[in-house]
DNA sequence: TTGTAATCGAGACGGTACGTCTCGTCTTTTC
DNA sequence: GAAAAGACGAGACGTACCGTCTCGATTACAA
């Protein structure tokens, strides 16, 4: 993200900038966030925007990032108590209780819409955010798998996006309510699959 | 979307709009399409377009309701051969195809994008977009429960996510290649669920 | 100096331009004039500054010009009560105590710059501005010499160069106090010549 | 100009900025010469200007003085061949000559309005640059009207202003083309005055 | 001979203003 | 009375410089 940066970047302006993109946030819509705004909130000049992030997108992703890393202690870890179902379920309702705080949407949707229009940044996501928590979803279906509670001839790429991808869809497109019922029915029926079992 | 219209409005004028914001959907992206460029482009002046749509993104959802509405001859209706596994694997490879298709993207990306910045578009969109697809999506679902294919309790909404959601999602963040192969191993897994079968 | 002008300009806006630039010119140096304080003085978008006038020195020169012919009244004209040497002197004086003025030196230093700098600007003072106040300059001195007050063949140009050049230049170039006495001696000196009369 | 200098200034810095200044007048008009082209230019810092010069019009100036200090070998001379007229019509065609020269123009005028905007840098003009000559000039006179040539009450000062004034003014305003026979009929209307001679 | 202190090139910093672009509104003219 | 044309006030865009600042790296005195 950040250019070469030949030694001399100032941490406090980047913080600054980082800081105030979070916040602003909050406030209002991605798309009414000028770089005008969050440099004078910042209390930085324009150009020291310019000269570290090449695009609006590149500064919120940053933020993002930031968030990420001082949130987390260590590696993510799904929980496992052995019982997969009530796993994700409450991985699912936890994720859905998340999604449905105000303070939570805008910062994401915006972030969904960055990653939808530009590869470059799509695939920074997929390393630096996504990547870790992907990873922990897919252990803990490893562990599953290997304790035979899931088809052992299952891909756990496919299976990871059974999942969550629904729950996603349905948050950005908004083509339904999102409730713990829904997480509750989506684990059930991705668990158990369409056909009926006999 | 349309106001009320009190009879006066020019029809050569409303499908200059709409076809000009389909022809630049196609040469540039959505976000640097203005008001002013899509006025010039479609001839037309501003105030024509401020009367008549309250945002771009009202105009560019009109443009695809347009097209949609235009190309449809009567309800959408999925295959139906009896072998579900293989009628959905053939709608969903349909499906991957075109979403890769370039000229498909970009417009698609938008209206994904508005949708899920714009709740009012949303509905919209769930109404008259969305909503008879899905429609024969359940329909399609419907007539396999019936014939004994798919498990009698199944939520048909959350199976309709369960096969669609991951396609989307997995297309609009990039999260990994969208193939037929793909398609053909999500409604496998879907159709059998997670969990080994005896 | 205003553009083609399709027949839409607002005068309003016109004359509120101009009045700030007036009103500025009181107040600040011309260097620290900037078009983005000028707009939002008058009230006024920086694009409609930016419409009609091709630079900074054009608006202050249109404000000078609204001024001008806002203030005359019909024809300039020089005193004439037949004694050249009195109403010289008197004239002389007058503009010496004009220059000497805190309110109108910095306009017109800001004036003479800007016409230093642009020929366009340059021809157009001659015209509008100089041209006029030259013209009754030489009107006056050929009644002199039809009066056989000055010399036959006298080349009337240089003759208005050799009165009035001495002054602005002074004044200009601050090369020594600008006092009536200096008035006095500049027109005695202009008609008598350097050379003894014997 | 140059601020006390406990002795550790770099020479070689300063000739940089110095010989830099005077290439880019010939290069680009003055208002648009920078501090941050100059430096880069020169290929020094730029707080090694701002620690030397206290503006851009003194970097200029001292540009200035660099070069006629470095051409005048000894105290200026106006010509002297006894005949007055002679001499001056030389003198003044050579400055007509040399106000036309593109290459001096530039800078000129900027060494112009620079003095007419900064009372300052005027009084250093007047001490350093135009002194000499000036005084060159009252000289000369002083010897005609030794002589004889020069009336005996004659304002050595004024005599100067009426010679050069009006040819500076009509160079710097463009009030009218400068030519050679402009100032020889400046000269002769000088000395002999407005008024007819017997 | 070695500090040590000022100067140097470099360039980041918070800012101001540039000249351009688009917004959404308003006004004028044409059909 | 809707339409095309386009001026208007507003304000963000990305760039250029402002004048200040900090950073090693020379560099030339004083110890």
């Amino acid at each position: 993200m950040t250019p070469p940066n030949t030694g001399r970047r100032s941490e406090a302006s980047r913080r600054a900038v980082l800081t105030a993109a979070l916040d602003l946030l909050q406030e209002v819509e991605y798309a009414k966030i000028s770089i005008e705004g969050l440099a004078s909130r910042a209390g930085v000049g324009k150009q020291t925007i310019y000269r570290w992030w090449p695009s609006k997108g590149a500064v919120i992703f940053d933020a993002f990032l930031m968030l990420s890393e001082g949130a987390e202690g260590g590696p993510v870890q799904l929980p496992d108590t052995g019982d997969l179902a009530a796993d994700l379920t409450e991985v699912l309702r936890a994720t859905v209780t998340e999604l449905n705080e105000p303070r939570y949407e805008q910062p994401m949707r915006a972030l969904a819409t960055e990653i939808a229009h530009d590869p470059e940044l799509a695939a920074i996501y997929a390393e630096r955010l996504d990547g870790p928590l992907r990873e922990a979803k897919r252990q803990r279906l490893r562990r599953a798998q290997r304790a035979g509670q899931l088809a052992e001839d299952l891909d756990l790429d496919v299976a990871v996006d059974l999942i969550w991808g629904p729950l996603f869809q349905r948050w950005l497109h908004r083509s339904g309510p999102l409730t713990t019922e829904y997480a509750d029915r989506l684990v059930a029926t991705a668990l158990d699959g369409l056909r009926p079992r006999r």
